[in-house]
DNA sequence: TTTGCATCGTTGATATAACAACTATTGTCT
DNA sequence: AGACAATAGTTGTTATATCAACGATGCAAA
């Protein structure tokens, strides 16, 4: 048995089996919640694309927060339902749809931000800047290891 | 601090975000599928946990997993469809169930290891021992820090 | 120009996740 | 013993993720 690959796998295993992003993510969604906005932290990656660029393809949206085109289309479904955002047919192209932030998806930034950075800081607290980018230069580098997308498109 | 903040965000997301676990666990699907490995990686997590000890009540395995109660029900079911698990319930008390593997989910475990190894090895090549060690330390104080809100279970 | 392929987005099927509500037990306290 | 809380597991609902298949459109090569 080899002690080095078991080493590896249990050493690992609470982030690359998705505990951590799983228990921000209730965190998050509960936090939402209780400030009384209505969209989860999958909708929040979303929309945190948009206020970073908005009127982009569905497309673009799929490859910045590494989900799915049909996630993509069901999240954006929801996000619309509520009036957060818009999809407008491409006069140029008429394959795609441009996605548009709605003035209340433009409105929400502020608010979620804040929760979202509390909720950041906390997870962060005792924490020094340099571990943080350290653990993040790892991180990036198993990423590339596993470089793997969601269904090709 | 508004800079200090916005870098933890941006330098955490790729892990917080479920990315990294995300692209592991689309690779480990894959490679379960080709080698013919009729399992999902989530639940390998709970075969895993039944191959270091078997005959636990659910609850065990929900502990252990860091999976809702429910969600061991449901993964249970398709386990145990595919006669690789068998509830027995307690003589002593009758609202346990003691999850046992069976000889096929015995057998499974040199398989299904092999797939994970490989796959461990490739995430974390080129990243060494100590690396790996630093890493979970961290990620071992962010999990904390999540998990002590009084609002959770 | 037509044929064939790539791209964009949608839909269907199935699995998973979280939460809440529920049943059936067991344990505890008085 | 009886009341009541705690525990184990299930089920319903809603949201999400993945994969596969599909239709519509655009593009490029023969």
């Amino acid at each position: 048995m080899q002690l080095n690959e078991f080493l590896k796998i249990t050493e690992l295993l609470d982030v690359l089996s998705g505990r951590l992003s799983a228990s921000l993510n209730r965190l998050l969604n509960r936090k939402f919640k209780e400030a009384g906005l209505d969209i989860s932290s999958e909708q929040w990656l979303v929309l945190l694309s948009l206020w970073n660029k908005d009127k982009v393809t569905q497309q673009v949206i799929s490859d910045q927060t590494a989900k799915d085109k049909a996630s993509i289309t069901r999240l954006l479904d929801i996000l619309s339902k509520h009036d957060l955002i818009e999809r407008r047919p491409s006069s140029t192209d008429r394959r795609i749809n441009l996605v548009h932030l709605t003035e209340r998806g433009k409105e929400l930034e502020s608010k979620a931000m804040e929760i979202v950075r509390e909720t950041f800081n906390q997870a962060t607290s005792g924490i020094t800047e340099n571990e943080l980018i350290f653990t993040r230069e790892i991180v990036c580098r198993l990423l590339n290891n596993l470089s793997i997308q969601p269904t090709v498109n």
